[in-house]
Formats: structure tokens, sequence, C-alpha cells
DNA sequence: GGCATTACATCATATTATGATGTATATTGC
DNA sequence: GCAATATACATCATAATATGATGTAATGCC
């Protein structure tokens, strides 16, 4: 069992959590979820803790999409996915990354300056 | 009728509608919310286009829980609600800023650099 | 043996932005 | 004067998605 609560607020992450993944295999390779779960804490500096319950089921919508492959392995009797990012899914993190960049730079700019309308 | 659509995708703007809204009333004092879609808009250097679906449910909520006021004004026959911040606005806007700007420069972190598990 | 960790999974729920739709007044161009 | 556009409010069904709760089971450590 894993019991975390996200430093951030929950809204404040909703969107993000299929791009991390598709940065994390990007820059790793293979990596099975249960990995990233802790790898995204590490990255984060423990700010982005993601729950179970929310990478499994992004794992198999990126899967279902065609962003994702995976392999089984088996650790003694114990099965493991690795999941690796796909073409097309090197292709969606280039856009997605781009979109997110601009975005942090608006948020940035809206909340540290004091905008007046005439 | 408004019909606009935003450059970001849905999925990265929620949650920060929101704060939005108590920051351009803590910069600008008492706005009406056809206003603040105009104002949003310029602001995000047109990247940020609210919807009135949006918007309107959203201000309702916020006045719910005590964090902007209003006060209705007649223009001619019609009515225009001005909307100011609240104490209780202002501190739930620092909290909220805080967060938002350190959750900015993590995912600039994130994106730009390239994390390797060893 | 007992406990924590690893590793997968599903499902009901909550949140929230949007598109569609509706109503009505005011303004501007022709 | 009239048509089109802009102003200004609103509601509702829908879609997307992160979470908490819950479940199962193997492995590693003391």
């Amino acid at each position: 069992m894993m019991y975390i609560a996200s430093m951030y607020s929950r809204e404040l992450l909703k969107g993000i959590l299929k791009p991390i993944i598709l940065k994390l295999l990007s820059d790793n390779g293979r990596m099975h979820g249960y990995e990233m779960v802790r790898t995204i804490k590490d990255w984060s500096g423990e700010k982005i803790l993601v729950k179970e319950g929310s990478l499994y089921p992004t794992l198999h919508a990126l899967t279902r999409d065609g962003l994702l492959t995976y392999e089984e392995e088996f650790i003694g009797k114990r099965v493991r996915k690795y999941y690796s990012i796909s073409k097309a899914g090197k292709t969606r993190l280039e856009e997605r990354k781009i979109e997110i960049l601009d975005f942090v730079d608006t948020l940035s700019n809206m909340f540290n300056s004091k905008h007046l309308t005439t």
C-alpha cells in the first residue's frame, strides 16, 4: 500500500501526468510503473507524487493510443511491465513540451507582474 | 455569442482559472465578468481564452466561498455585476501564487533537462 | 514468522473547463 | 430605420482526469 499526498493541489496537476510519463521514458528508455512513481518523486524534488490509481490507468491509455509499448518480464514469479516510448509518443512529447514551456512562461508573467487595465 | 478556442489544451488550464480571477481583481479592483474575459485574453497574449460557460459558474463559486463580493449596477436597463476580491480572497491568492510559481519552476526544470536514472 | 516493500489492478467520486444553448440590451455601420 | 455585431448575464450535459479506497500477491529483511 502506498499513501502519499501531492504537494501541489490536485487541480494544478491535471493534464500534466501524460507528458511527464512521456518525458521520463524518452530520457530513460524502459521503465516499469512502480519505478516511474519513485522517479517522478525524486525528479520533482518530492513535489509531484503520483498515485497508483492515477498512474496505471494513464499507462493503459497511453498504450491504447499508441504512444507507449510494453514488454512483460518475470522476476521470479512476479510479472513486471516494462514500458517504452514509441515514435508517435516522441512526436507527441515534442508538441506537448513546447506547449508546457510556453504555458509556464505565460503563468510566470501573469503572476509576477501587476497588470492594470486603463 | 462568443466562440473562441484556447491556445492551450483544456487539461493544462485546469485549476488555474480561480487564481487568475483572484489576481485580476487584486490588481484592478472592481471588474465585471465580461470585462474579465477580455482582460485575461489581452493579459495572456491571446493565449488564455476563458469561455463564458467557465467564467460565470466560477465567479459564483468564488463568491459562495467568500473570496469575492459583488455589487449590481444598472447601465441603462442592463444589469452589471461588479466583483471585488475580499480579504479572504487576498489571503487565498497569496497562497496560490506561491504554489503556482513553484509549480511552474518545477515543470520548467523537468522539461528542460535530461533526467537519467542510474 | 511477521512486516514492509514491490508491483500490478479496478472503480466510484470529485473537480472543473467546455460547448451548446438561451435571453436581452446597446451600439455601430449602411 | 434596420441589420449586424458586441455586450452581458445565465444554465446544463458532457468530457477529461487525478484521487482514495480497495484488492491481490510475491519478495526481501530482521
